[in-house]
DNA sequence: GGTTTTATTGGGAACATTCCCAAAATATTG
DNA sequence: CAATATTTTGGGAATGTTCCCAATAAAACC
């Protein structure tokens, strides 16, 4: 089915193209009257123009791609929502990919993006990826990469993250203030730059404190929520069980508190738990959750931001930046006896 | 910057585009020892085909566009993914569009989705959307369109839904015949057919059971969740309030649960509550939310399914599909009282 | 060795648009 | 009214690719 042109345009008004196309882009050197005719045209045949067309010409498709390892959890949706808002002001459409968390199609969504001339691409890796040459394609090709949340270190670009190792340094330190002695960490992939950066602030905060670093305590998992209940009944079988647990996201110390209450134990009393995200579960819950809370819209916003301002900067000038925002402990009965259950 | 093209790569090997493109598509007609020559030179450096020419040529895109109202909740995305895998199958790569529940951007992605030329369009319109010609633009271009979830009554394209009419009867006839006689139902907005047909069931099941309609006990609003507990206490400030609560989905059930929970109703003896949807959060809370589940991921594959045959279907012969998926009452402690509160 | 067949290659149109430059039409000036 | 300035219009190149058709090169046949 053929879709009308300008030429279509052009031929039923017997004018060329050349005016119908300055008619409707707007360009001042052309007699209202045509112009009016032009735009009465374009009206009744629904006349759609053809971006292929354009951005062949130009070079430039006015396209952000967002690539994401799944978009099932609150987290990632938010944070595209946010990049979303900040690119739309600055005129710039937005194509999503999520990887499933498989390396494989993370490679071929990249493929996709070249191939399809985005301007621009965010960027949150899967938890597979080790070898980061399909993202450095952009980059060879001058197109201007940010990863955000998780972050390739290798990689000379622009990265926004939240302060991972605090977050997780305060936690630990929380679960100290309020006695806890033998707190376990339930960590994610070593893959993941977020969840070794959490890792050494739990390691630092035990440290700071005088605890010794109990490596049997310490677990690393690839966050398959199905196997997250195997590890932590794996923790509370140990001879010495730990008296709290901090966990790499909010869906594992879920999943901990639900064994934990299976098993009978007394949440915070005998096992404290403590998440990192904030998921909106975590404060419908009882008892609450306590939990790392990130800024999770403002890191789409920052991403975006980020990547426009190296979108702006047409010659090779730009330096790449380190976004690191802050985060926030939030603290309820998962750690804390709280005098009220309700909300 | 410059993107290798295959006239570069020609004039590299001294040979024509022609025989360069013929080597790069996998066209038999080509010397062996030219295609290796050819494909070396393209992975040295790092050709990516470009698309939008492609694209611009044979009139196909190979893209398939998804308009969703919203992707916070687990529904949308969860939709999408299904959507997706079934698509990729088939070589469509997919755009997503959310709308935030806004006409305007609504229409202003479906202007944006008809210029970047998408092969086919599976949507789920917002809220405010009471004019559907812009979708409507699509059909007369002869792009084919598949409704899910909210769909269109007006228009004659093929539609995927789950059976809201019989998950709203069921809902409510669990309330009855659990004793309960003075069933409130908090309603979507009037522009939502989802929201419509629940409403008739509800309706209607009361009606087979010899139960009065009364009207005050029936409030449409508009899905704004911060005004959700304004609605439930009204409906609980009632001088005969009622005993049960069906509401159009779970987020706004979640709401009521925690306003009864407030008031220090026992939930279910004193106020029955029912949702739709089965969220995530439906299973982990206490007491359990009983709730309408329906076949998310299902929903998502047979709207590309539809679409899919409406693709291979060159000709106009292609007759609008209605594919109606079944839904489940899932019965929690919400409206039945559990001997354990446990997982 | 010449002729026919087959394999391989190159040239150019087409896709829809923008933009530059020249041409034409109109308006302004002396 | 002629000369000049201004407005308005049209023609054609360019974007990167595929595909058709013709041309050339190589192989096979008599």
């Amino acid at each position: 089915m053929h879709q009308t042109t300008i030429i279509d345009i052009a031929k039923a008004l017997c004018i060329s193209k050349s005016t119908v196309s300055r008619a409707l882009t707007g360009h001042p050197n052309v007699n209202a009257k045509t112009r009016d005719r032009i735009l009465d045209m374009a009206a009744q045949v629904d006349y759609q123009r053809n971006q292929l067309a354009i951005s062949l010409l130009t070079n430039r498709t006015s396209t952000v791609g967002i690539m994401v390892p799944e978009f099932i959890s609150f987290f990632f949706p938010k944070v595209i929502i946010g990049a979303q808002e900040e690119l739309a002001r600055s005129g710039y459409n937005v194509v999503i990919c999520h990887s499933n968390e498989s390396y494989e199609t993370e490679v071929a969504n990249a493929k996709a993006l070249l191939a399809s001339r985005i301007d621009g691409l965010i960027v949150s890796h899967t938890k597979e990826t080790r070898n980061f040459d399909h993202f450095r394609s952009f980059q060879r090709k001058g197109i201007p990469v940010v990863f955000f949340n998780r972050v390739c270190e290798d990689m000379d670009v622009s990265k926004v993250t939240v302060d991972d190792y605090h977050g997780a340094f305060q936690a630990v330190e929380h679960l100290i203030q309020t006695g806890r002695r033998r707190i376990a960490h339930l960590s994610g992939p070593d893959t993941l730059m977020n969840s070794r950066s959490r890792l050494a602030g739990y390691h630092d905060a035990l440290t700071k404190h005088g605890l010794p670093i109990a490596p049997e305590l310490i677990i690393s998992y690839d966050l398959n929520l199905d196997k997250a209940n195997i590890y932590v009944n794996h923790l509370l079988n140990l001879p010495n069980p730990p008296d709290a647990l901090f966990t790499i996201n909010d869906p594992t110390a879920l999943e901990a508190l639900s064994v934990a209450k299976r098993r009978g134990l007394c949440v915070p009393d005998e096992l404290a738990i403590v998440g990192f995200s904030d998921d909106p579960v975590s404060a419908l819950i009882e008892p609450g959750l306590t939990t790392v809370s990130q800024p999770v819209h403002e890191l789409g916003q920052q991403a975006a931001q980020v990547l426009l301002r190296q979108l702006l900067t047409e010659d090779n000038t730009f330096v790449a930046e380190r976004v690191v925002l802050p985060t926030k402990l939030i603290i309820r009965g998962s750690t804390v006896q709280t005098s009220t259950n309700s909300y």
